[in-house]
DNA sequence: AGCGTGACGAGTA
DNA sequence: ATACTCGCCACGC
């Protein structure tokens, strides 16, 4: 099965889409081991920002894989960092800087390397949640 | 309407 | 690397 069928399953769900919404079904294409900045999420979707994203991160269901998107320096607030690491852990998500805290606090995700270029099927979820987003 | 707040980001010192 | 400022924008009071 590929990643996208594993994460989008059958299909989006029918727009329009509320814009909080679209992000969270975004991030849910985002691969394990792969993450990407709130502002970059909100950038393939070509509506909102990064405060956007971060406000349906936080709103978002349990499912979710909200550890994938973080800050565009790759830390996410103390709090949700030592929440994060095992996730991190156990997708071997290419972390920066690992020397420090052992509680998972500070910790740093490398986005050069990590960062989720979309392949072409998440490509075409996205067009559609853009299309859906909109009207 | 105004005003503070926040899972942000970029620029400057 | 740290600290602080500003811009951003949706929400709730």
């Amino acid at each position: 099965m590929s990643p996208v069928e594993q994460n989008a399953g059958p299909g989006l769900p029918e727009g329009p889409y509320e814009l909080s919404e679209a992000l969270v079904l975004a991030a849910g294409l985002v691969p394990p081991g792969r993450a990407i900045s709130y502002g970059g999420l909100a950038g393939l979707l070509g509506a909102g920002g990064p405060r956007q994203a971060g406000r349906a991160m936080s709103m978002a269901p349990d499912g979710t894989p909200w550890w994938r998107i973080v800050r565009a320096d790759g830390t996410l607030p103390e709090s949700l960092s030592v929440r994060a690491a095992p996730h991190y852990r156990a997708e071997g998500t290419p972390l920066k800087g690992t020397a420090g805290a052992d509680d998972g606090a500070g910790l740093r995700v490398d986005l050069a390397a990590a960062l989720w270029a979309p392949d072409a099927g998440a490509r075409t979820l996205l067009a559609r949640l853009r299309a859906g987003v909109g009207p």
